[in-house]
DNA sequence: GCAAGGTC
């Protein structure tokens, strides 16, 4: 009989698959590490009866190290810690596993890698290999490929093993020699530097080393570019035009579709405009269903979002709820990227089993009743479904974080394989000359997942009957102010999204990455969640920033990630990629090096900041100090401060095209590298792009012109109306626009 | 005393 060793990432898979592969019937037996058992039964492998022992690693067992003499600070010259040699072995706490692996390599005469099938899988594979093999040479080795623990993905793989991709594994290796290089390289230098100029402050913060990290980096820059974005933010002021409408006791405001203008003469003379035919007509009523979707399934990213959004919890604290309540088993594995539920997996009897709740249990059971129906992504790890809950609790078996992380998992399960919420949208479009408004009502018919998921609100927002073609005589139709607002820092829901979008980290570290930077005191986290970088963590990133290095951007992560990407793709080898990216960063380092004043300058300038209190105190402990605020003083934030009464019609100094777009210049120039990251692109911002601020209507009318069929004509008219302005000319369209083409384009000849 | 990646 043939005697086949399979090795699985962790524990819990190795259970799962001999599970699968025996039908139940295993033996189990301890191995070295009290965590990682052994199990036995019999099975067909390579088309032969075989003995197999299932057992498993937890993770990576072995970590890159440099040689000892490099370990002193103070002799070793920084630089060579780019070339000098370093060594894969096993790590301190994985000892008694390899030792296990050592033992049963022994027994066997092929070895079937088991561990997850991504990149750092892999790699733990290679691991598991070089082990196995010092012990016993001549195992044949294999790799099992499997998209999901169950039945028919278990044997599909035992049925078509494969080899361990050494181009992935290279990858990896590559990976983690850069990050080892280049973060004691950076951090050596960043705190010998520092501490030797500021002795005293390091001492009293006892911050020992101000670390230097391919991921903390960028992850402190999604911090401090979002406080400087509101530290420069220049508010400007709007205008728009408000109808409002009483009927049946409700007051109905008549939104405008152009929206805002930021040009006061404009909106003078469109104003004007309805002045002259102070009736509006219904131009159309709509009534269309309107639906909220529930959640997708649960990946970590989500759970990360969600707890600490929802929960008001640390992300690091939450994936260590989860993990003890995993451990224990109430919910599933926590650490997945997978949002969609696998097509054979029963979910029923996962619902069945909430409805004893006597909070949510009558929902499981309608459910039930009505069809189970998840919500899925197109994410899939190809490892581990999607988080949900495995035995029912209540508020008696488990209480404080535990009991909130169970009861999120749980409400999101059940939302996600309910149905939508359902209304019906109303939508009424006034026309009161040549300007369009529109108000919208809401009639909320379902509230369908929501009457588990308690994070969402959805309500009414009524809205009397209106009649198409109906004219409207009595309303108030009146110009209002208000000011551009700042975005708000950013939570740590926010970081969580950046940081998953370009890429810095894995779903399993984001969290650990934030931990690492709140610990070093680079940022700080405010009362209210919100995260403020500290004056060290500010002084990084300028210091960096003044060199003309770009450490605090993604972009260095990234062109990272392409070049593994291009030796897991076989276009580029290990050796190649790493010899360009030690080129890269030795360079860096070496002007660094001659510039590191630069990091003592900025710190100065930092300091001198905080002493003279225009600074809010983060970290160790001090988590005072108030949001920052645009120079103009940017008051409430949120909804824009809005004129309340009819503005009067004094005259706003008219910005020329030219000085709009001077200042637009600028403005691209000192935010270029956020251009990518704020703003519209995420979906809880309110806020209009910075660039939407500063553009000149005739960038408006271009690109509306060009987007209209047939397009928008430019002609000229001239200021009827008493006033100022009477008897100048100004260019306008030619054409009556729609709602959809919001045609800005106003300019005086 | 340095990193990031696994996982318990």
């Amino acid at each position: 009989m043939l005697r086949a060793l399979f090795v699985a990432e962790k524990n819990d898979v190795a259970k799962g698959i001999s599970g699968l592969l025996a039908n139940g019937h295993f033996n189990r037996r301890e191995g070295r590490s009290k965590f990682n058992k052994i199990y036995e039964l019999q099975t067909q492998v390579l088309g032969r009866n075989a003995v197999v022992s299932i057992t498993s690693v937890s993770g990576h067992m072995m970590e890159l190290a440099f040689h000892a003499d490099m370990a002193n600070w103070q002799t070793v010259r920084i630089a060579s810690l780019f070339d000098a040699p370093v060594q894969q072995k096993v790590a301190d706490g994985m000892k008694d596993i390899a030792r296990t692996l050592t033992e049963e390599a022994k027994k066997n005469d092929v070895l079937v890698i088991w561990t997850d099938c991504d990149r750092e899988g892999e790699n733990i594979g290679a691991e598991i290999v070089k082990v196995c093999k010092e012990s016993n040479p001549r195992l044949d080795v294999f790799r099992a490929k499997f998209s999901e623990i169950t039945a028919s993905a278990v044997h599909r793989a035992v049925r078509n093993l494969v080899r361990l991709d050494n181009n992935i594994v290279d990858a990896v290796d590559c990976r983690s020699e850069l990050d080892l290089r280049i973060g004691a390289a950076f951090t050596r230098l960043q705190t010998l530097h520092l501490r030797s100029k500021f002795r005293d402050i390091f001492e009293s913060q006892n911050q020992k080393v101000i670390s230097y990290g391919s991921c903390q980096f960028p992850t402190l820059g999604f911090v401090v570019d979002r406080y400087k974005m509101i530290e420069n933010f220049k508010p400007e002021n709007f205008w728009r035009l408000l109808v409002e409408h009483v009927r049946n006791g409700i007051k109905v405001d008549f939104l405008w579709d152009r929206n805002r203008l930021f040009d006061r003469d404009v909106v003078n003379v469109l104003y004007d405009n309805c002045q002259e035919k102070l009736e509006a007509i219904v131009e159309k009523v709509v009534k269309k269903p309107k639906s909220r979707w529930r959640p997708y399934a649960m990946d970590t990213v989500a759970l990360e979002k969600l707890g600490s959004s929802k929960l008001k919890m640390s992300a690091k604290e939450v994936m260590s709820v989860a993990e003890k309540l995993y451990s224990k088993g109430w919910i599933s594995y926590p650490r997945t990227e997978t949002n969609k539920f696998p097509k054979g997996m029963e979910l029923a009897p996962l619902v069945e089993m909430q409805a004893e709740s006597n909070e949510w249990g009558n929902f499981a059971k309608e459910v039930v009743e009505r069809g189970v129906n998840p919500r899925n992504g197109n994410k899939s790890d190809e490892a581990h479904p999607p988080i949900h809950p495995l035995k029912f609790a209540d508020r008696q078996t488990l209480n404080g974080n535990e009991w909130r992380v169970y009861e999120l998992v749980v409400r999101h399960f059940l939302a996600c394989v309910s149905r939508d919420a359902s209304g019906e949208e109303t939508v009424v479009n006034l026309r009161i000359n040549s300007e369009r408004f529109h108000a919208n009502g809401l009639c909320v018919k379902d509230l369908g997942y929501m009457h588990v998921y308690v994070y969402e609100k959805w309500g009414d927002k009524q809205i009397p009957t209106y009649v198409e073609n109906e004219i409207l005589k009595e309303f108030n139709l009146r110009i209002v102010d208000g000011t551009t607002q700042p975005p708000d820092l950013l939570t740590e829901a926010d970081l969580i999204a950046l940081m998953d979008k370009f890429g810095i980290g894995t779903d399993a570290t984001h969290a650990e990455h934030i931990e690492k930077i709140k610990e070093r005191d680079y940022i700080g986290v405010k009362g209210d969640g919100k995260l403020l970088p500290s004056f060290i963590g500010l002084a990084l990133v300028d210091g960096y920033d003044d060199m003309g290095f770009a450490m605090s951007k993604p972009d260095l992560r990234a062109n990272l990630e392409r070049g593994l990407k291009d030796i897991c793709d076989r276009n580029r080898n290990k050796r190649d990629v790493l010899t360009e990216q030690i080129g890269k960063y030795r360079t860096i380092f070496d002007e660094t090096e001659s510039k590191v004043f630069f990091l003592s300058k900025s710190l100065e300038k930092y300091l001198d900041k905080r002493s003279s209190g225009n600074l809010p105190d983060v970290g160790n402990g001090g988590h005072g100090g108030g949001p920052p605020r645009g120079p103009d003083g940017g008051g409430g934030r949120g909804a824009p401060r809005g004129g309340g009464a009819d503005r009067g019609r004094g005259r706003g100094g008219r910005k020329t095209t030219a000085s709009r777009r001077g200042r637009k210049n600028d403005m691209a120039a000192s935010g270029a590298n956020m251009s990518n990251y704020n703003g519209e692109d995420e979906a809880e911002t309110r806020r209009p792009r910075e660039r939407k601020n500063t553009r000149t209507l005739a960038e408006d009318a271009e690109e509306v012109m060009c987007a209209c069929n047939p397009p928008l004509q430019a002609v000229q008219k001239t200021v009827q109306k008493e006033g100022p302005n009477k008897g100048k000319r100004f260019w306008t369209c030619s054409l009556p626009f729609n709602s959809s083409e919001k045609c800005s384009f106003f300019q005086w000849v």
